[in-house]
DNA sequence: TGCGGATACTTAGGTCTCTAAGATTACGGT
DNA sequence: ACCGTAATCTTAGAGACCTAAGTATCCGCA
């Protein structure tokens, strides 16, 4: 499957290209969740396959670079800054672990903490791991004026902030006004909903 | 480390406002591609949030959303239209069959192609639905300026065309300077690769 | 000091996505 | 007219997330 494998096929079936086209032709002013989204499908695809060159996914990437900056993070800690549940980074450790990346340990005095150390091994992936993040992030924003990539990371910022407030504020919303919404940013008052 | 650990309750586990605390303390420059994803995250959680109320999963609406503009098409279209693989297609179609919001039939003639017809259930969906998304949008670009939203869109659009434009050039790249990468848009010929 | 609520790790199960590979049908060129 | 390649759907299996519901530990307070 998947091979054009000759003159100029007009395009491969699961095309990025063809996804391309639709936002150029299909999608004139609403649908900014939509574009995110097939931003971040670029980014992690591109990131991806560089990645898995050496072996690593896309998954424990996002670990590993926590732990070179914080080495010894409590599972929770690491929960909190890669913004996952801890079951997701459960899995992952558990999987690091038995890749010889990282190494779960105790410290004295506490039993309930368990903290997660890198192994030579895991610490060095950094220098071969780190120029692929950054090789990627420069293609995405080639040719992009800088001052415009600071908007979007403004943008980009607000909205986190303005759909975290709204969910600390109501639940499960009904209406169509949601209100002012003002994108504060710090600490809402929170409470977590079932979801469902 | 981040984590005062004590008193005033200080905030529920795999909070978002946590993520937020993140993003504006220590996350300075670099890190678009997380920011990307992030946002991603929020939109996606605030959306299924209000679709679940509604007995629909965020995978569905994505498919419903294109067969409420184009009914009919077949599962191969729903695909590039939705930007996923065909499996991904299959399984929600035959999800969403089971619950009865679409049909699959074949059209005479064409014993291959299967496609996919909304049923008078899935088309209803629509009233309730599209609000929840408009909603969503709304909250999210509160109080941004629509010049804002309009940059951080082209910005976007941009780093999507950027990166399908890269992977189709050089299937696992290496260096820095990817060339000038423009954003053509159209059919550059295309070539994937096997990912591992 | 000891109990109860909070915190942290786990387990279980489900969704959405992917790649790889099988089966069937369509279609273009000799 | 036929044969092989391509297109399409399907099956199988994996990974990265999630929520819900244990289980174990910690810690403040009566």
């Amino acid at each position: 499957m998947r091979r054009p494998s000759r003159h100029a096929a007009p395009s491969a079936p699961g095309d990025t290209t063809v996804i391309l086209q639709h936002w150029r032709e299909a999608v004139p002013h609403d649908r900014l969740a939509h574009l995110v989204k097939d931003g971040t499908r670029a980014f992690v695809r591109a990131l991806s396959v560089r990645l898995a060159a050496h072996g690593v996914s896309f998954g424990h990437w996002t670990f590993l670079r926590i732990l070179w900056e914080s080495n010894g993070l409590t599972q929770k800690a690491l929960s909190v800054q890669a913004g996952v549940m801890e079951p997701t980074t459960f899995s992952a450790v558990t999987a690091m672990e038995r890749e010889g990346y990282v190494l779960r340990r105790h410290v004295p005095g506490n039993r309930k903490s368990v903290h997660v150390f890198l192994t030579r091994r895991g610490r060095a992936l950094k220098r071969k791991l780190v120029p692929l993040a950054e090789e990627v992030n420069a293609i995405g924003v080639a040719n992009v004026r800088p001052t415009d990539v600071a908007i979007a990371r403004k943008v980009l910022l607000a909205i986190i902030a303005n759909l975290a407030t709204a969910e600390a504020a109501k639940p499960a919303a009904s209406a169509s006004s949601p209100g002012p919404q003002r994108p504060s940013g710090v600490n809402p008052p929170r409470q977590r909903t079932p979801l469902r």
